[in-house]
DNA sequence: ATATATATATACTGATCGGTATAAATATAG
DNA sequence: CTATATTTATACCGATCAGTATATATATAT
């Protein structure tokens, strides 16, 4: 049966995605609940907005985990292992990237940007999903890393850490350079060239 | 002759120092007025902040000209022709690296960081200071490449804008990885690894 | 001493912050 | 129909926002 009471009149997950993209753009701090409420449904009151998502850090943590959810997922090939580990890197840097200079939404990463989003002490713990989804990615570098070590594409001797800090500190500077206009065809051509690191490793 | 009129009772270039980690740390919205009158000498009032510095806008601005004028210096090497283009580069990266770990400030670059520092359209302007320096650093790791094509250390047919891109995507990327609590001896470490980059275009 | 200049302390401003109390409107369940 | 459940609209809450009016305190200039 359906919902009881009298039906919202908005889309609910509509309205999340547009909380998301306002926080991406300008962080959990520096958005205002009269920002969303103008935005949410083309216009909702505030008992409407409490009722429907409880809190401006709730509505936050739908909106951060809608991201994952969706645009985050760039990153997602870094622990396929069907590919080869640098291909996976090279293919995350690139559909990141591209995803990250793509029109219709913020330029940058709601998930790199996040670092910044609540950078009061008070509200620390609000942006903890995007630091943890940071801590993945990074992860994520590093075990491409240590599966070419594993599997014979680059020597034994290996730093890991430092190989896959290249590559996950390049691509959080990608928002930064997006953020001020960069455009996607530079990042292109640098990822072709950051990718030698992966080759000059392996040639030794 | 000395100053006229009751001395104030701060020292004003020190109150500007401490404004700027404040800034530096959270922002330029998420910093109140509140938490900068608490902090600056100890603790002022209303009217000696704005008698001493004028507005909140204004104070950054001076706050941002002490970063730039000070811990910013370290990616000066940059326009250094004495040295070499590759140890410009390589200098860069290290002793900015090294700066945005250090103990005693907030971890990573306020320019870097700055970037989020004023997200919405309401206050843009206050960090185009910030956006203009790292345009500048931007530039200035693309004209080390340019100077390694004119010094026959680079092949002629190098993407200097692209090889620039991955020297200045990698080193606004600290600072998140810094704010992430990534130590210093891990770039150390990822330096080494990158500066490969400019040696894989050398060789060919 | 008086005039001038600057900084201070106390108190206050209107606007906005995130959030809520109350009650009317609109749906389903029986 | 009535009862229940949910959303809505209007009005409001105390707290904090950035900034200021007024008067007092403390220095130099003459």
């Amino acid at each position: 049966m359906a919902q009881m009471g009298r039906p919202r009149t908005f889309d609910r997950q509509a309205a999340v995605e547009q909380a998301m993209f306002l926080f991406w753009q300008q962080g959990y701090e520096s958005t205002s609940l009269s920002q969303l409420k103008a935005a949410l449904g083309g216009g909702i009151s505030a008992p409407s907005f409490y009722a429907a998502f409880g809190s401006k850090e709730a509505l936050f943590r739908e909106a951060a985990q809608c991201y994952l959810d969706t645009y985050a997922r760039v990153t997602q090939c870094l622990w396929d292992d069907a590919l080869a580990p640098r291909d996976a890197v090279e293919l995350a840097l690139r559909q990141s990237a591209r995803m990250q200079s793509d029109a219709g939404h913020p330029p940058g990463c709601m998930v790199a940007l996040g670092c910044m989003s609540a950078p009061t002490a008070e509200h620390a713990s609000v942006a903890a999903p995007l630091t943890a989804s940071r801590a993945r990615t990074r992860a994520g570098f590093v075990r491409c890393v240590e599966r070419g070590v594993a599997q014979g594409q680059l020597p034994a001797d290996t730093d890991a850490s430092a190989l896959g800090a290249v590559f996950d500190s390049f691509l959080s500077g990608v928002s930064i350079m997006a953020r001020d206009g960069v455009g996607q065809a530079v990042f292109d051509a640098a990822i072709s060239q950051l990718m030698r690191v992966w080759d000059a490793q392996r040639a030794e």
